[in-house]
DNA sequence: CTCTTGATCTTCT
DNA sequence: GAAGATCAAGAGC
């Protein structure tokens, strides 16, 4: 069979620098849309995240630091790595201010660099299922606890800007029980990466 | 396609 | 003891 022409890979923008995320974590969330993220040089574009503050009890930083959620106490531009309900990894970037404990939960990719690497780790084929999820990305991506406070502007992580326009679409969060409502989901509208479509 | 369930870590009650 | 920022597999329609 006729041998299929790979698609070409994007090319990276700048390094995101750590005071990227040293703002309001409203602004950040959106501006991490169209962002490409690489671990070890594995990634892809991010299609999707949602914005997560102390102030709102879905946050786990709500009820005051503990072991666990102690990095997103800490100054901006970290990563936050959790353990989802005791099989997953999630990760999350620190932003605003040391103590304001807010984040952003990186929740699909679009994959664009090691996709080898990634079907490899998930022992799977189908490119629009490695990283359609917070739980799946982690895994493709090799993140876990070790990757928990890493700096978010040095290796082995790396982010760059966005190179093209993107269209930003806002929803409510899913999987949660608490603060349902709060429209802080944001994603590429019509993306085929997504965790789950944006109801129109 | 939708619905149900098991996997089992961290935190809270 | 129960719930949770999840995922995959299996049953049923």
């Amino acid at each position: 069979m006729a041998p299929k022409a790979n698609p070409p890979t994007p090319r990276l923008g700048k390094p995101l620098k750590r005071g990227f995320f040293a703002r309001s974590v409203h602004e950040v969330a959106p501006d991490l849309i169209g962002v490409t993220m690489l671990v070890d040089g594995v990634g892809g574009i991010i299609v999707e995240v949602e914005a997560y503050h102390h102030t709102e009890p879905a946050a786990h930083s709500y009820n005051g630091p503990t072991p666990r959620n102690q990095v997103m106490f800490g100054p901006p531009g970290f990563a936050y790595v959790y353990r989802s309900y005791g099989i997953h990894w999630c990760v999350n970037f620190v932003c605003e201010e040391a103590g304001s404990a807010s984040a952003v939960l990186i929740r699909a990719l679009e994959p664009t660099h090691g996709i080898a690497a990634m079907r490899r780790r998930r022992h799977l084929d189908d490119v629009h299922a490695l990283c359609s999820g917070p739980g799946k990305l982690t895994e493709a991506l090799g993140i876990t606890i070790a990757h928990n406070a890493l700096p978010l502007d040095r290796s082995p992580i790396a982010l760059h800007a966005r190179t093209a326009d993107v269209e930003v679409v806002a929803g409510i969060r899913i999987g949660i029980t608490k603060a349902v409502k709060l429209p802080w989901r944001y994603g590429v509208k019509g993306s085929k990466f997504l965790s789950k479509p944006f109801p129109k």
